[in-house]
DNA sequence: CTATGGCACGGATT
DNA sequence: AATCCGTGCCATAG
């Protein structure tokens, strides 16, 4: 069927070694590395031109205005089982060329650009606001936070070990915590929580006495015991209920733990608001109109993955011009130019034209998980991926990783979900606790699980569990409605 | 005694 | 070759 169109498609093959490696170096960067490996590679290269006129960047067509192209991005094209995927120019997920806009902000790109861990994340944040040696100190902490962001060791330790009184720790302390993800370096999650709390009450409304609930009833809170809560605070069943609820809805307990995807009220801008570390890479909408044949049954998917500049790159006529009479000096240094502005762009080409293939397949073969959500995942590898677009499955996983995506009921996931082996199983599991009148052991649930077809030990239900953030039976209460 | 979490091993995946 | 993931075994808490 469909999948044969797509690995007969197109494929410029790879001329030398060097576009080999370049190409692969492409794939893995994301749109907004993209953005900044182009735009370094135009400030430094003069053969290199960007050209305000359009060129679709799937097709290569001239384009009359702005906009994607009408070819590619034809709507009508699209069907069910046939989703529509390009490339195009999104304004709002790039920041303009030039105006880096403030120092002491570190923007989401950074995070997932140049730095890999949180310390280094964090530390940046923070370190233009304090002398040498209380940078010392942050450092300090942020390396000894746990995988949740939290710090374990206990502050006065720190101080002594730094030279520093424990006001002045404190201080940094205080700081880092309000850094972005907000709470992260809390001794607890209560703490992180709280400071949370103060953030989100500058911008929104919160619930009164959220704070409080947190800090005296946090265990209430987290064993669902709204009647206690409700009397410790002093409001009624029903304010307290609405406060777990917001709790558990905008609070984040492991400050590390990036929370993709949920609570999607709030997505685009990158400043604060609340932690949004990643722009999508990749846009998948549904297509509602446009489908007279099959009526409202199956609405079609529109892909659409995301270029950092609009316009077209393509090597200075100038340049070129002035090639022909360089001087003999510089003749080697401007072939040389010439050669990398002209790989790039054919490189970039070629890293459009995999996602394009990846994401059609992906999109096709994902498409229930896509538009019904996360228990309608089909296990799916890598590997198998890359089989069926004649791929290496290292060039899936370079094309997959630090990707992300968003889908079309607004929430941001990194692109590698499509590749989870089990999160159909676990959102069954949520279902399943969800449900359940009594709280039920873990080899209950597993039990269940059988019954649904899904073969786990009861030791993986437990891990499951805790990778939910489902509490142990113990400390679970029947949800009573 | 039952339920759960920690550690570590082996096979699959990347 | 390195990493991730499911699982079994054992210690511990309730």
């Amino acid at each position: 069927m469909l999948i044969h169109r797509l690995s007969t498609n197109v494929r410029t093959a790879p001329t030398t070694t060097a576009h080999l490696a370049q190409t692969m170096s492409l794939l893995e960067l994301t749109s907004a590395e993209l953005q900044q490996r182009v735009e370094s590679e135009l400030a430094n290269n003069p053969a290199l031109e960007l050209l305000e006129e359009n060129h679709c960047p799937t097709c290569n067509r001239l384009l009359r205005g702005r906009g994607p192209c009408p070819v590619c991005c034809n709507p009508r094209s699209a069907t069910a089982d046939n989703p529509l995927v390009y490339c195009t120019h999104r304004e709002e997920f790039f920041t303009p060329r030039g105006s880096h806009a403030g120092e002491e902000e570190v923007s989401a790109e950074d995070y997932t650009a140049e730095t890999t861990t949180l310390a280094e994340f964090v530390l940046r944040q923070v370190a233009a606001e304090l002398p040498r040696n209380e940078q010392l100190v942050a450092a300090h902490i942020l390396n000894s936070l746990d995988e949740d962001g939290l710090l374990q060791t206990p502050l006065v330790e720190i101080a002594r070990y730094q030279r520093v009184s424990l006001s002045v720790a404190r201080k940094v302390l205080s700081l880092i915590q309000h850094a972005e993800p907000l709470g992260v370096g809390s001794p607890s999650s209560q703490e992180a929580m709280l400071v949370q709390l103060e953030v989100l009450a500058e911008s929104q409304a919160v619930p009164p006495f959220a704070s409080e609930a947190v800090a005296q009833g946090m265990d209430l809170l987290s064993h669902h015991k709204y009647g206690e809560l409700a009397r410790l605070l002093g409001v009624s069943l029903k304010d307290s209920k609405e406060i777990a609820r917001f709790v558990a809805q905008n609070l984040n307990p492991f400050p590390a733990r990036a929370h993709w995807g949920d609570s999607a009220a709030h997505n685009n801008s990158h400043r604060s608001g609340e932690g949004v570390y990643y722009t999508p890479d990749v846009i998948i909408s549904k297509l509602m109109n446009a489908d007279k044949t099959t009526g409202s049954q199956e609405p079609a998917l529109m892909v659409e993955i995301a270029m950092p500049y609009a316009g077209t790159l393509r090597v200075n006529p100038m340049f070129r011009k002035a090639l022909q009479e360089a001087p003999e000096n510089k003749r080697e240094d401007w072939m040389k130019d010439k050669e990398q502005a002209l790989l790039l762009i054919k490189c970039i080409q070629q890293r459009n034209n995999t996602l394009v293939r990846m994401m059609r397949l992906l999109t096709i073969l994902q498409r229930n998980f896509i538009l019904h959500g996360d228990e309608h995942l089909a296990p799916l590898t890598r590997a198998a991926i890359a089989e069926m677009l004649e791929l290496h499955e290292s060039t899936i996983s370079r094309a997959v990783n630090d990707k992300a995506v968003q889908l079309p009921n607004g929430h941001i996931a990194p692109l590698a979900k499509f590749f989870d082996r089990s999160l159909h199983i676990r959102s069954a599991l949520k279902l399943i606790v969800e449900k359940e009148t009594r709280p039920l052991s873990d080899s209950a649930i597993s039990k269940l699980l059988e019954k649904e077809g899904f073969v786990v030990a009861r030791r993986t239900v437990a891990k499951y569990r805790m990778m939910e953030g489902i509490l142990p039976a113990h400390l679970r209460r029947a949800t009573a409605i």
